[in-house]
DNA sequence: TTTAATTCGGATAAAAAACATCCGAATATG
DNA sequence: CATATTCGGATGTTTTTTATCCGAATTAAA
């Protein structure tokens, strides 16, 4: 039972995009220097964002990222699901079809006990994520930082964010 | 976020012990032909449920395994633990200690909002888990079971489960 | 209109983990 | 003692994850 690292990167990235003067967006490369991590795969797991509508990106000359819907309305479980997929984390091989003793597809139509009860499990999980919204985590993180580091990240921001028109 | 198949093949492997006559045990290619899975790897997976102490290993000839105590006792979860292994799901990289705006070492004694998140997403997991007990899973199969079926599984234990003296 | 910067999508490669097998040593039975 | 079995480790294979790169489309600005 494994989350990709891209959760990770992906969730912080977001906060760092919320926290974005207005009409700024910030390209992958300046996403993945803030935060040290390798810059073509960053860019990679940007691309799953996109394409599940939570980030706009701008593309072309001073073209960048920029969050597409109030952080009060992304949920953490919104980018797990947009940067891992929505598979199950427990895959049921149907073995009690198998074997000598196995039962009989007909008798299969719901998933056994075992199956269920993982899936409940995976939706508390997944229910307790959705209760999470990057509003909150950025009110956390906020509290934890010292006044001068909140200037730090302003003067940052205003040296590598790009102006759209 | 997965779940490897060495879970499901567990849990079932330890319906079948649970339902086995007294004084009875079953080896590991009895279990394996049973659900026809690979001897081999299903061999390697039941010693993490005898090192967690779910099972008894008899060695030597006329060996298997038991259970180590009632169905009401051993719960999904214990087995998921036993074969995954206790390590966290998301595992921090700590990536906001990282690039040029990194907060100090000091600043990062508890986990961030967004570890912290998931941590408790996955206690929900585990929680859910362990209020599963092996009993209610065998209870929830015997209930779609065929009377005949009963009578297979039987028929087949009688040959396959070795005697303890 | 040209140029430069950017995202996007796919191809590819390297590293890690999962999956699977095998074998020797220890152990227990008869 | 001979046989059957688990145990633990070593090893190999396959799949997934991590990571990079490149060409095409796109856009802003020179």
């Amino acid at each position: 039972m494994k989350i990709g690292a891209g959760v990770e990167w992906c969730v912080h990235a977001c906060t760092l995009l919320a926290v974005l003067p207005a009409n700024r967006a910030l390209n992958a490369e300046a996403l993945a220097e803030y935060f040290d991590v390798p810059p073509a795969y960053l860019a990679k797991q940007m691309q799953a964002l996109s394409k599940a509508g939570l980030v706009i990106s701008h593309r072309g000359s001073s073209g960048g990222y920029q969050l597409s819907r109030p952080t009060e309305e992304i949920s953490l479980w919104d980018i797990t699901e947009a940067v891992e997929g929505a598979k199950p984390s427990f895959r049921c091989q149907e073995i009690r079809q198998g074997g000598p003793c196995g039962a009989r597809p007909e008798e299969c139509r719901r998933p056994c006990g075992v199956a269920a009860s993982f899936y409940a499990a995976e939706a508390a999980f997944r229910d307790h994520l959705r209760g999470v919204s990057l509003a909150s985590i950025i009110v956390d993180a906020a509290s934890s930082y010292a006044p001068d580091r909140q200037e730090d990240v302003a003067v940052w921001m205003e040296a590598n964010a790009s102006r759209l028109s």
